[in-house]
DNA sequence: CAACCGCCCTGGGTGC
DNA sequence: TGCACCCAGGGCGGTT
């Protein structure tokens, strides 16, 4: 959805200037504010690409400016003299003066850096996420390698899954929807899953994915984003991940929250059975 | 090397 | 009304 909006704005388009309103927007991006502008400025942003959570565009220089959205990053595409953004960290703006395209982040988890194109197994990506796995999305996909790179991990499921060297894009919002669906407790050791369910676990996971990106999962477009940079997806599609004390879609128990690697997870007690081990 | 833990960072929401 | 505190979460560095 983003990678698409990208590409179809800006994607051909000359940048004639770069603003970063703020540092850490760039944090990674280590020779700093006037490097990152400079390699950007000049440039033609040529084409947009994405795996799992990283989005990049690449440059007519052979670098690639790359980003990551975090939780509440968002790309706009907005006509020049629109009002800044209250958390507007990034601007780029281009040689044909038409719409700028604006990094929004809120919390600023998400960021940019203009990184090397490295290649891996015959396929461009920049250097820093050149150990990330592919995406379901992705056409070159393998599930089966997938389900076996998921079993083949010594620890709980839900770990495995969030785990982006293994399979990409998944979260621990889409992790609990997917762990729901597939009527598995987060705790469940990955080597008592079988090859079967390890799929249908996968499969979960992917409709999840399909489902959040149906609806604008991330919004791209100004025209599509609203208020909070959050979809309706959030508000009518969970069936576990923030329900806490909720009924359970499926049973009707309530949905149950977990500490879980200092952050949350959902479950239902009854569908989704923390399993009995020692 | 695989697994795992703590920490980073901002600001909206909440409770007193 | 104001303020302290909590929480969101992906990834990285360090440790076992």
């Amino acid at each position: 959805m983003v990678r698409r909006g990208l590409q179809d704005h800006v994607a051909g388009r000359v940048v004639s200037r770069v603003e970063v309103m703020h540092p850490r927007a760039i944090r990674r991006h280590l020779p700093g504010t006037v490097d990152f502008g400079g390699r950007i400025a000049g440039r033609e942003l040529v084409a947009a690409r994405r795996r799992g959570k990283y989005l990049w565009v690449d440059l007519s220089s052979g670098e690639a400016v790359l980003a990551h959205l975090g939780m509440s990053g968002q790309m706009l595409v907005q006509p020049p003299g629109t009002p800044d953004e209250k958390h507007l960290r990034v601007r780029l703006t281009f040689a044909d003066d038409g719409p700028e395209l604006r990094f929004v982040d809120q919390r600023t988890f998400g960021g940019l850096s203009v990184e090397p194109v490295v290649t891996v197994d015959g396929v461009p990506l920049p250097a820093p996420i050149a150990h990330i796995a592919r995406d379901p999305m992705d056409p070159a996909f393998d599930r089966t390698a997938a389900i076996a790179a998921l079993r083949r991990r010594r620890t709980e499921v839900k770990r495995a899954l969030l785990d982006q060297t293994l399979v990409s894009g998944i979260g621990n919002i889409y992790a609990d929807e997917a762990l729901w669906h597939a009527r598995l407790h987060w705790a469940r050791p990955t080597d008592a899953l079988t090859p079967r369910k390890t799929g249908e676990l996968l499969d979960a996971a992917t409709a999840v994915m399909n489902a959040a990106l149906d609806v604008g999962g991330t919004s791209f477009d100004a025209l599509y984003v609203n208020i909070n940079g959050q979809s309706g997806y959030f508000d009518r599609s969970l069936n576990a991940y923030g329900q806490e004390g909720l009924p359970c879609p499926r049973c009707g128990r309530a949905i149950q929250r977990e500490p879980f690697m200092n952050r949350s997870s959902f479950s239902c007690p009854r569908c989704q059975p923390r399993p009995t081990t020692s």
